[in-house]
DNA sequence: TTAAACTTTCAAAAGTTATTGAAAGTTTAG
DNA sequence: CTAAACTTTCAATAACTTTTGAAAGTTTAA
């Protein structure tokens, strides 16, 4: 196989799993050409190699930037900016683990609280607040368990916890 | 607040909180109300609850079982079909990372073994050759994680690995 | 200050995914 | 075997999401 065709096939292929996670498929291969970039690349480059617009590739790499996933590069002479990813790929997935966390687990335990603090005491509300009280729990397991997760330093991955799993 | 107004907000929200996810509305909604109902029910029970079409109950409710996080029942003396979900938050969890795993980790790791061996030797290819290594080792420790976690017991989720979590 | 170089925005168009509902298919009771 | 009760399918359409590209905005160098 040639390096751009094996380029290729892991773009394309990242894009199309990143669709199946709520990513859009933009997102998924800009983040994918970064990674297999060694040099930074600019706004410019990346419309050339995916071929999509420039619009597109400004919202999806300020996306990525919000994500903390790719990191903005500066070049001296140059004046236009340069993208890059983040190369760690444990920093990387511990990133979005912590975004996705922020996101997406904050709101639900919200709702959890509220529901289990207005005690519902018609008929059948036993049910229901048992239920819900049983999510509630298991959501608050789980954020415990990403905090341990994210606080810990980067090797911690394949560290303590691979050794917890592998021993096991 | 009433028990009605109550269940209504949680599987609203739920239901909003699936489309962050690569989960479709209706079938978080379907999900929802199903956690939250103590009997089971049939597809016209859930037709009437979500104010959707038979067509659109019958895909999604599928799905649901294929996921194996929702079940059909049969009660005596009833021609219908009846739908419970799983109850137990611990195991619903440990089958979507299960199904998670097998639809989206296993096709990316298939990916990530071909590129591997295809050994390139271009002007570039150690760059992307070390890359691809990287990405995939990570995805194989995920891979012997999520197996170890699965293997488990249903508690194994609160018992060792939450301890585990909580000590450090 | 000006003009060139660059970035951002946003409304319209394209593309994708979900939903409907009627028709076809299947199962069951008598 | 037949009709009723139910489930499944699928083409049309609705709803939603992504993408484009031109216009507006911003920054920089001279």
């Amino acid at each position: 196989m040639e390096l751009q065709e094996a380029q290729e096939k892991f773009i394309s292929t990242w894009g199309a799993f990143g669709t199946q996670w709520g990513i859009n498929r933009t997102m998924a291969q800009i983040h994918a050409l970064l990674l297999i970039s060694e040099e930074a690349l600019s706004a410019e480059d990346i419309m050339k190699k995916l071929n999509v617009s420039r619009g597109n590739v400004n919202m999806n790499v300020r996306d990525l930037l919000s994500w903390g996933i790719v990191h903005k590069v500066l070049k001296f002479g140059e004046r236009k900016e340069f993208f890059t990813a983040e190369k760690d790929i444990y920093k990387t997935a511990i990133q979005i683990m912590k975004e996705r966390r922020k996101r997406e687990l904050g709101p639900v335990l919200e709702l959890l609280e509220g529901l289990r603090s207005s005690d519902i005491n018609e008929q059948g509300g036993d049910y229901f607040n048992k239920v819900v009280g049983e999510i509630h729990t298991f959501g608050e397991s789980t954020n415990k368990m990403l905090d341990k997760m994210i606080k810990a330093d980067e090797h911690w991955f394949t560290g303590s916890l691979m050794k917890f799993f592998v021993k096991k």
